[in-house]
Formats: structure tokens, C-alpha cells, sequence
RNA sequence: GCAGUCAUAGUAUAGCCUGGUUAGUAUUCGGGGUUUCCAACCCUGUGACGCGGGUUCGAAUCCCGCUGACUGCACCA
């Protein structure tokens, strides 16, 4: 289905909808999950702790969203994380200022030099606005990140730009007391802030996001001495490779070097069983490995998991080998130790990270799942029953002789073991056609034969196929049904 | 951030050019009826001119600013 169906679906059943819409300063790249968005990225960060924290036995923590400023001193966002832009004095265009040197006068200055060597630059080599001559003033960096003062001195700190500096900085203290062994996985979940130019495109690019990060930790001596590699060894990966994409098996991709370890084909291959059990059109997916240009200035190595929808090719998953690069930074800034103990040696351990975009992926659930059944004129969000936000509707057939009090006793039999949703009004076509729309994959119905021998009707919502059970079975059918695989 | 297009109920739209009755329609939604296993029907009700200025006796309509959405460019660490 394409971006505006899912669109639609999303304002009218509420799954996310424009922050602070019934106000005329509402800013761009700020949505709400309504009671429906919220209940599916509730099952699908469910799946995420079963598939990965669970699986690999990771530690899970919850940090916080503003720290201070040394954190990201030390981490290199403050640094690297800003653009030096310049502005024309004349039209007001804005223009990146290394790029825009690099392109007229052929001279590369990096992205992090000082402000003034781009405005001596500039001067130099006479630059003046591309679109209307006009002169420029003089560059200043933009920061991508939201800076928020604390307390009445206004002490500086920022929002997090991503999850994963907590994970960091708390290492040394999660590796001591949980009893820490590399490798190790840290995961976190939660908002990430970044104060994006051009938020565009709803769920897709946002300035207040929610990101579920993991982080392990390794012996960088020992990529290729993983003892649970051969869990996925056989797991198919789809690789970008030039312009074709070819399948392989985790193992074969590190025979031919397409991925450089076993430690990293093994991350992979968990995402890729993690994502095949989402719903997600896994022929739509591919890894691909990204450039020198392409990849973020922490990263050594790195593969994006792409998912390919109806606006092009998304990014779901970011999976870099940020080496040393995060651990050094804050030891030096800290002067806290962040060497451990791997059996008899002492190593400052590396970091592979897998960093999800979680509105992504739940946009790209909703796109894969949700389809037109032209032949019983209905939309149909054909999600996972174990994402679904409503599991199982609770319907009478008719309100009267007895039927709407028979169906609430129903109701109460499983409204806290189930998502449910309890409805008598209107006509039971209408009814189902409403659940179809939320992806609900069961409606339970109680007609008149219930009264005589106490059994309703389980409709199925992709088949609209329909079977008699006794209501004292409900709960275990509807358990095996709508369980997690 | 730049350029173009646009902004009316939950959703989709008409009206705007040419200012003037109660802002129309479809669908959704609430209540009632009837029928009963796939959006039927009847009655009834709720619900909108993005925000702020200006012009005017009078603005959804004309003008300006802002905000947002879409498309393209740039950006996406």
C-alpha cells in the first residue's frame, strides 16, 4: 500500500497524528502515537526484548534524555555534529560552506575546521551566492542538536541526538555489578532529539524520535571466535552487492568477505530473523554496506538495513563498528577506566552497535501489511496477530433477546488476557470490516445458538473464514493465536 | 533552509476567480428503529473555513505575515 493510504488509516484510526495540531505555531517533525501506534510499538519493542535482548542475553537500561555537556564533548557530536553553513546576505539562501568552497574553488576544508578559515576562503577565492551574487555573511555552525539550560544558571546540556551515549558512559558501572562478560550487549530504548533542517514525511523524519539501541561490547581479538555463530550461521542475509542484491548465508558471507567477521554476519543474521518475524516484506529488505563518505564520523565499518516502500528505499537499521572510538572518548574525558577483564587479558573493548529506527520500522509494518481486498470492498491491515493493536473484537450478532449481556460476559472472560475491543452497535458486516481496518485478526461473535450451548463464532480476519467453538476454550485458542513465535 | 503547489468536520471534498441568507455533499461517528454473519435500510443528532494582522458596512472568499502539508533541490552526522 502506498504512503498516503497509510497515511489516512493513521489519522482516522489513530495511530499517529501532528503534535500540537489544534495550535498554529506547531513546529515540523513532532507526531504522537494515538491508542492504536502506541499499542503496536508496545508488541513490536515486546519482539525486539524476545529476539535479541532475551536471545543474546543482553542487559536493558533506560537512561536518561538530557545529558550534560561533557558527554557529548567526549562523544564528538558537539564537534562534528554541527555543519558550517554560510547565508547570503542578499536572498537569504543558506549554503553548507565546505561543500560550497569544495565545489567553486576546489578546495577541500573539513567540516570541522575553524568558522574563520571558511570565511578567509571565501574571501579569498571572491565566492559569492550561486543564485543571486549576493555577498556572504560569515559561516557559523548549526548544531543538530537541542540544547536546554538547567536549572536557574542555565547550564548547558543536550537533548540526546542518540540513545546510545548513556549505554557508554554507564559501562564500567553495568559491567561491574551485573557481572559483565564479553561480549556483551547493552540495549536501550527511548526518545532520541536531533533538530533536523527539513523534517519531512511524518513518522519518517522527525525531530523527537524513539530509537532502540544495542550496543556490544567485544574483544576486538576475538571477531571470529564466537561459539553461538553457528545459531545463525545458515540464516539467509540479502546483500547489496555493486548493484545487484545477492542472498547468502551468515557463513558464506564471511567465506567470501562480504562481512568482515563473525561477530558482525552474527548481529546480522539476529536482525534478519528478528525482522522476518515483524511482518515486514523481507524480499523488499537488503544490508548495504556503506562508503567512506556515506558512513558517520564514529563509524569503522558499517551495513544500513534498508527496506524498500513506495517513497524509495528507508533505512531501518544502522549497524556500525564504532571500534574504540566511543570507550577512548569518554575515558579520556572522564579519566574513568574502561579497560576490562576478558579471561587473562585487559582490553579496552569495541563496540558494534545495531541502532533502530523504531517509527521507521512500525511506518514500513503498516505500509507492508495493510491492503485492499477489492472483492469484499474492505482495507485490511493484515499485521502479525502478536502486533496487532486490537487482538480480538467481542461482537453480539444481534442487542436483543439476551444476546448484548451473553456478549459482555464474554467480554469480561477476556479483556485482561487480550487487547479487546467490545461492540454492539450497528450492523455485524460493519463491524468486522472496522476491525479489518486496525488489523485486529480475530472477532468473536455471539449469536442465538450461543444461549442453547454456550459456543460463539471465531471470524478470521484474512480469510473471513469462520469456525463454531465452545466459549471455555476461547482463551486457549485465542493464547496459541495471538502468542509471539 | 530555498522554490513551486496547497490548507474547509474524524476522512475526502464543493464553495473562493466575481466578498453578502443557516458554508453544501459523501463517508465516518453518537442515539433510536428494523433486519441479521460481512460497509443494507429508515429516523435523528454531533461535527469544519490552520494561526495572526489588514482592506471593507460586511471576509472561507481580496491583501500581508506566520505555521503546516505535498513535490523538487540541499541536508540526513
Amino acid at each position: 500500500m502506498n504512503y498516503e493510504s497509510v497515511m489516512k488509516l493513521a489519522l482516522e484510526r489513530a495511530f499517529y497524528f501532528p503534535s500540537c495540531e489544534i495550535y498554529g505555531d506547531a513546529q515540523a517533525g513532532f507526531w504522537e502515537y494515538g491508542p492504536t501506534g502506541v499499542s503496536v510499538k508496545n508488541k513490536f519493542l515486546e519482539l525486539w526484548r524476545r529476539e535479541l535482548v532475551r536471545r543474546d542475553r543482553m542487559l536493558e537500561i533506560d537512561g536518561s534524555q538530557i545529558m550534560s555537556k561533557s558527554v557529548f564533548e567526549a562523544s564528538g557530536h558537539l564537534g562534528n555534529f554541527a555543519d558550517p553553513i554560510i547565508k547570503c546576505k542578499k536572498c537569504g539562501l543558506t549554503f553548507r560552506a565546505d561543500k560550497l568552497i569544495a565545489e567553486i574553488a576546489n578546495v577541500e576544508i573539513p567540516e570541522s575546521a575553524d568558522l574563520e578559515d571558511f570565511d578567509k576562503m571565501i574571501q579569498e577565492k571572491n565566492i559569492v551566492c550561486t543564485k543571486c551574487k549576493g555577498e556572504f555573511d560569515v559561516a557559523k555552525k548549526f548544531n543538530m542538536m537541542f540544547r536546554v539550560g538547567i536549572g536557574p544558571e542555565d547550564v548547558e546540556a543536550y537533548l540526546r541526538p542518540e540513545t546510545c551515549q548513556s549505554i557508554f558512559v554507564d559501562f564500567p558501572r553495568l559491567f561491574k555489578t551485573m557481572r559483565g562478560k564479553l561480549p556483551l550487549g547493552i540495549a536501550q530504548v527511548g526518545k532520541s532529539f536531533r533538530n533536523e533542517i527539513a523534517p519531512r514525511q511524518s513518522l519518517l523524519r522527525l525531530r523527537e524520535f524513539y530509537q532502540a539501541e544495542i550496543e556490544v561490547f567485544c574483544n576486538p581479538g576475538k571477531l571470529n571466535e564466537l561459539e553461538k555463530f553457528s545459531e545463525i550461521e545458515n540464516t539467509k542475509l540479502r546483500i547489496q552487492i555493486s548493484d545487484g542484491i545477492q542472498v547468502m548465508t551468515c557463513k558464506e558471507a564471511v567465506e567470501k568477505g562480504v562481512i568482515p567477521n563473525k561477530f558482525v554476519a552474527y548481529y546480522l543474521g539476529l536482525l534478519t530473523e528478528f525482522y522476518e518475524k515483524t511482518g515486514i516484506d523481507m524480499e523488499k529488505s537488503r544490508f548495504r554496506k556503506l562508503g567512506e563518505k556515506e558512513k558517520a564520523f564514529y563509524a569503522d565499518v558499517a551495513f544500513d538495513f534498508e527496506v524498500n516502500t513506495t517513497i524509495g528505499w528507508l533505512e531501518l537499521v544502522a549497524c556500525n563498528y564504532r571500534s574504540d572510538y566511543d570507550l577512548s572518548s569518554h575515558a579520556k574525558m572522564s579519566k574513568e577506566k574502561f579497560e576490562v577483564m576478558d579471561n587473562d587479558d585487559k582490553v579496552l573493548p569495541h563496540v558494534f552497535e545495531i541502532s533502530m529506527g523504531i517509527d521507521r520500522s512500525l511506518y514500513t509494518i503498516l505500509e507492508h501489511s495493510l491492503r485492499e481486498d477489492k472483492e469484499n470492498e474492505r482495507m485490511v491491515l493484515s499485521i502479525k496477530p502478536y502486533l496487532a493493536p486490537t487482538h480480538v473484537g467481542v461482537l453480539s450478532l444481534v442487542k436483543k433477546d439476551g444476546l448484548a449481556e451473553k456478549t459482555d460476559e464474554v467480554y469480561r472472560l477476556i479483556r485482561t488476557k487480550f487487547d479487546s475491543f467490545l461492540d454492539h452497535s450497528g450492523a455485524i458486516g460493519r463491524r468486522y470490516r472496522r476491525l479489518d481496518e486496525i488489523g485486529a485478526p480475530f472477532a468473536i461473535t455471539v449469536d442465538h445458538q450461543t444461549k442453547e450451548d454456550n459456543t460463539v463464532t471465531i471470524r478470521r480476519r484474512d480469510d473471513m473464514a469462520q469456525d463454531r467453538v465452545n466459549i471455555s476454550e476461547l482463551e486457549t485458542i485465542l493464547a496459541k493465536e495471538t502468542a509471539y513465535p
